[in-house]
DNA sequence: CTGTCCATGTAAATGGTTACATGATTTC
DNA sequence: GAAATCATGTAACCATTTACATGGACAG
């Protein structure tokens, strides 16, 4: 049961609405955790429910009128028994993954058009990480920033967002690569 | 409905019965996918019905008896779709990270005990994998391996989840550093 | 004689995805 | 005039986890 406390997590930053959390879900801001709209919204129900969080109506005149939510204290006792608690292990799984395992078994170009998107969109995603680790330390080098800055949550997961989609598009252009190479010689062996 | 793919993918290198096939998804040695051994045996008896594998009773005599599956012609059809079919892009979700993007609001030594622990079974994997590429290139260089060794899709997906380990142990004891930096001047400054 | 390995499941509960629904406003 | 953005949900379905169950063989 983490998407509570991931909803918890991203809101220490400032009071969000509904859709606004949406957004940093769904663009990957929230590299740590994943969810869909509908799951927020439930969520964010069931938190208010609870009293992890609270909420407040603010009226718009050009626009639906929306409900900001802020962690109370109870949502910050919450969060410290689950750091607390032990952390399960996180694992791989991938649907890319999956097809490689079968390269053996499986048309090669399928495979390579599938790593291409992938590189593409792993790419994506690193600049838009840059991008905001930049713009979280300011004019500070990441040294400084690391040394003092405030928040430094955000910044940490960042790294890591950054870290795997790096991994992402280098293993991606990578077995391209090599699956091409293979593709070439084994037709110059027929 | 991707774990019927993963088995089918986990199947192809030989036949296997649920119990090994759990033992694989289980120790990481499937670092493309995880699962609970009850989902495993679901979907074989699942996959059997639709006759996508088949299985063959081996009688033992000082332990149960077993059931040795393998891939149908159907059952590589079923693959080729899926592999042609576009993947969705797979998202991080990890407790860790949650705790992490709190770190401004928690306590501090709890969540390097849990970084340290992460980092350490990061390691573990990552020693595993090594050994896995190893075994899989033989006497081979990796690269005589990645040019014309087989099959290549286990040694792709394992180098894969060997970065990823990598990276997972790497960012763990970065932040771990930074954090206790952070802690040590913030307690001079009181 | 206790614990681990082999071997296979069922049942209940929780978590996540997909499809559907509504309606005003601003931007192209 | 069409599409995107803001704003919030409900319902049905599929996937995953957790708990429970069984029973012989072998190692310490």
């Amino acid at each position: 049961m983490a998407l509570r406390h991931a909803v918890l997590a991203a809101l220490l930053g400032g009071e969000l609405s509904g859709y606004q959390l949406t957004k940093s879900f769904d663009l990957g801001v929230a590299n740590f955790w994943h969810a869909q709209p509908q799951q927020l919204y439930a969520e964010l129900t069931r938190l208010e429910k609870d009293g992890l969080i609270a909420g407040r109506e603010v009226v718009q005149e050009s626009r639906p009128n929306k409900r900001l939510f802020q962690v109370t204290d109870a949502g910050l006792t919450e969060l410290a028994d689950f750091t607390a608690a032990a952390a399960k292990p996180a694992f791989i799984r991938d649907d890319l993954l999956v097809k490689v395992q079968a390269a053996d078994h499986v048309d090669t170009e399928a495979l390579i058009a599938q790593l291409s998107e992938r590189a593409a969109f792993a790419q994506g995603k690193l600049d838009l990480f840059d991008k905001l680790l930049r713009n979280m330390r300011g004019e500070r080098t990441e040294d400084e920033f690391l040394r003092g800055g405030d928040p430094i949550g955000p910044y940490l997961t960042c790294l890591r967002g950054l870290a795997f989609e790096r991994g992402n598009r280098d293993w991606c252009q990578r077995t391209i690569t090599i699956l091409r190479a293979r593709a070439r010689s084994s037709q110059q062996s027929i």
